[in-house]
RNA sequence: CGGGCUGUAGCGCAGCUUGGUAGCGCGUUUGACUGGGGGUCAAAAGGUCGUGGGUUCAAAUCCCGCCAGCCCGACCA
């Protein structure tokens, strides 16, 4: 682009307030609250609530500016809705209670309640619902970038989990999800535009197939910063590029034990073993000396069902059952029984319907009407093809404080696993539930683990790492448009739900995951693009007039090249200045001291770099700042 | 929401077991010396010991309630 420069700007340390401290508050744990605490950026006023400083703000802007750049250019328009909402709008699309208590509720002087926006998908259906009356207005793509209230249960790791936090937040309107101006054609430039603001920001990351959680909606994808302190475990096949989170990464064929599922002898005599106390599969291993690998985890799950079905079918229930290493996947059991809601079966419940809440079995299932046996594969056997003998099986004996070993599918699960429903695995349907007739299934239903086979890719093994979520982005279809009642004439004057989408940002969580990202022991080290400034002039005798005039004039040139530059103006030793200077992270440090000025030059250092810098001739180091700021830009 | 734990100066901590004068380091202020990787010396300011109650002649210390915060788990953008 040839757009002219815009100028950049100029402060002084003493005229700024960066309060960097030797020690970091006795709460910071992760990297990137240790060091924006310590090098300055942000103060703790609650808990999950931060003060930005001055530079910390810098950032937040710069990132504020990449990301209004992208949005502007893939055609959304920036608005800004209130962050103040009367509950009754999240009634309507029952947030209010599927969002539960990390919703921050507050009351005004009349007893109205209203809730501190979490996201803002209630307000922009009801401004369009009032203001978009024609297909031919639509598609339309509005963003805002703003403070965001969630009452998280625990907040943690500074900026990366706060009750506060500053996002920018996209919803997209639209009569098709297919062609010109149809939803996906808005979603693809949203991913295109994520990868552009990310990449720009300077962060390592990688877009992975998700669920699209409480939101709801029919696809999405997150962008996680790649970074092994992050919270998230994600997935990804090396041979094909597939990347998921472990909410949604599908297996690979896994193949069918040599004896068929469930086939095999048992490994000996059941056994009945008294377990005090041992309800969890970690505690059990320890105190029956026995590895997960050998024990049935079952989880019993509730249906969700509608009134009507209620009324048709009663109550029903799914007893997931997995390796115990492996972890149920929620979503995969929904997807394998064909229901569209369970929920994790409440204990008292659970133990009047028989079942021993950490004690069951899978013959709890057996007999129970409206109750289906979901068996993933790896649990499913009966012969251990690694071990060539017969599988080795710890679970519950179905009463309190007692598990079993040596159990066997075929002699003790009650009644017969290779009866012929329980042999269709790829049969996708009710199962036994809804008047289904199938008892049980041989099914996907865990998470998957590195070394999975690769759902994409003959051969290739599924790897793990770690990741940040900073960006999500769903298809949300008619969910909203549907409860809110935003319904537009098309062109055949037919009148239809609006189908949307919607495309968030974690602005202020980049900030703090491209900390946890770039650093090292001595402090930050900011991709330039996202610095607060691009140049430190490090003066060192404050007082003297040739440092602190070749000081202004370097930064003057510097400004109208487009860097900014803060001057440290401080009276300070110079070991104080350097240590400072390595903690707040600017990419590029210029010294001003008498040795480098003696040879007409400033020495000019790198933050990313290790060596001690080199002097360069005062009139080549603003070229030299300026290649050094854009070629990491 | 379960389990563990912590509230003492701006920050990091000791003191509490065994009740009796409020301590240390960093930071801050003043002065001097110093001046290229958190320097030295001297002096100083700064605390209703989270909060409410109880026991006691006397509570930072013992007991009870509450509040705030942290960690692990559950949950989660």
């Amino acid at each position: 682009m040839s757009a002219p420069v815009q100028r950049g700007s100029i402060a002084r340390w003493n005229q700024t307030m960066i309060p960097t401290t030797r020690e970091a508050p006795a709460d910071a744990e992760s990297p990137s609250h240790i060091l924006l605490s310590r090098a300055g950026y942000i103060r703790k006023l609650g808990a999950g609530i931060y003060d930005y400083l001055p530079l910390a703000w810098r950032v937040i802007k710069k990132v504020s500016a990449i990301v209004r750049e992208e949005m502007d250019a893939a055609g959304a328009s920036e608005l800004h809705l209130p962050v103040l909402l009367p509950i009754e709008l999240y009634a309507g699309t029952r947030r209010d209670r599927d969002y539960g208590d990390l919703l921050f509720k507050i009351n005004d002087r009349k007893a109205g309640t209203y809730a501190l926006g979490p996201t803002h998908e209630e307000p922009i259906t009801e401004l369009v619902k009032g203001s978009v009356s024609s297909y031919k207005q639509l598609p339309i793509n509005l963003y805002q970038i703003q403070v965001k209230f969630r009452d998280e249960a625990r907040p943690r790791s500074g900026l990366l989990r706060g009750r506060e936090f500053i996002m920018k937040d996209a919803y997209s309107f639209h009569m098709n999800v297919e062609g010109p101006g149809g939803l996906n054609e808005t979603y693809d430039k949203m991913y295109q535009a994520y990868s552009n603001v990310f990449r720009r920001c300077g962060l390592s990351f990688t877009a992975v197939e998700a669920e699209s959680g409480p939101i709801g909606g029919s696809a999405s994808h997150e962008f996680m910063v790649n970074c092994e302190s992050g919270e998230d475990t994600v997935l990804r096949c090396p041979a094909s590029g597939y990347a998921a989170n472990v909410e949604k990464c599908e297996i690979g064929a896994r193949p069918a034990p040599s004896k068929g599922y469930f086939g095999g002898d048992p490994s000996g005599v059941m056994e009945e073993v008294h377990t005090p106390g041992c309800p969890g599969i970690e505690d059990v291993c320890t105190f029956m000396k026995v590895k997960p690998g050998n024990m049935l985890k079952s989880v019993l799950f509730k249906v969700v069902s509608s009134a009507e079905d209620l009324a048709k079918y009663g109550e029903e229930y799914i007893l997931a059952v997995v390796r115990g290493d492996h972890d149920v996947n929620e979503g995969k059991v929904k997807a394998a029984a064909g229901v569209k809601a369970i929920a994790l079966a409440d204990p008292a419940e659970a133990i009047k319907k028989g079942f021993a809440i950490g004690f069951v079995s899978p013959r709890a299932a057996v007999g129970k009407p409206g109750v289906l046996l979901l068996v993933d594969r790896e649990a499913a056997v009966g012969f251990d093809d690694a071990a060539g003998k017969a599988k080795f099986w710890v679970t519950g004996a179905d009463k309190k404080d007692h598990h079993v070993k040596h159990f066997n599918w075929v002699r003790d699960l009650g009644t017969d696993p290779l009866a012929a429903e329980a042999h269709q695995p790829e049969t996708h349907g009710t199962g036994g539930l809804k008047g289904g007739n199938k008892y049980m299934m041989v099914a996907d239903v865990r998470n998957a683990v590195a070394g999975d086979p690769s759902p994409r890719s003959a051969g290739a093994k599924l790897e793990t790492s770690r990741g940040i979520e900073v960006g999500h982005i769903f298809k949300l279809g008619t969910k909203y448009s549907e409860a809110m009642g935003l319904a537009i004439l098309d062109d055949k004057q037919q009148k239809r739900p609006v189908i949307m989408g919607c495309y968030g940002i974690g602005v202020s969580r980049t900030m703090a995951s491209s900390v946890e990202q770039n650093h090292d022991a001595d402090g930050i080290i900011w991709p330039a693009a996202i610095a607060p400034f691009g140049v430190l002039i490090t003066i060192m005798k404050h007082d003297a007039p040739e440092q602190t005039n070749l000081a202004a004039d370097l930064a003057e040139q510097l400004a109208a090249a487009g860097v900014d530059v803060l001057i440290d103006d401080r009276d300070e030793r110079p070991g104080v200045k350097f240590k400072d200077a390595d903690l707040i992270g600017i990419p590029v440090r210029l010294t001003l001291g008498d040795k480098a000025l003696a040879a007409a030059s400033v020495e000019f250092k790198l933050r990313s770099s290790k060596d001690k810098g080199s002097l360069v001739p005062i009139a080549e180091v603003v070229a030299a700042c300026v290649n050094a700021v854009r070629g990491n830009g």
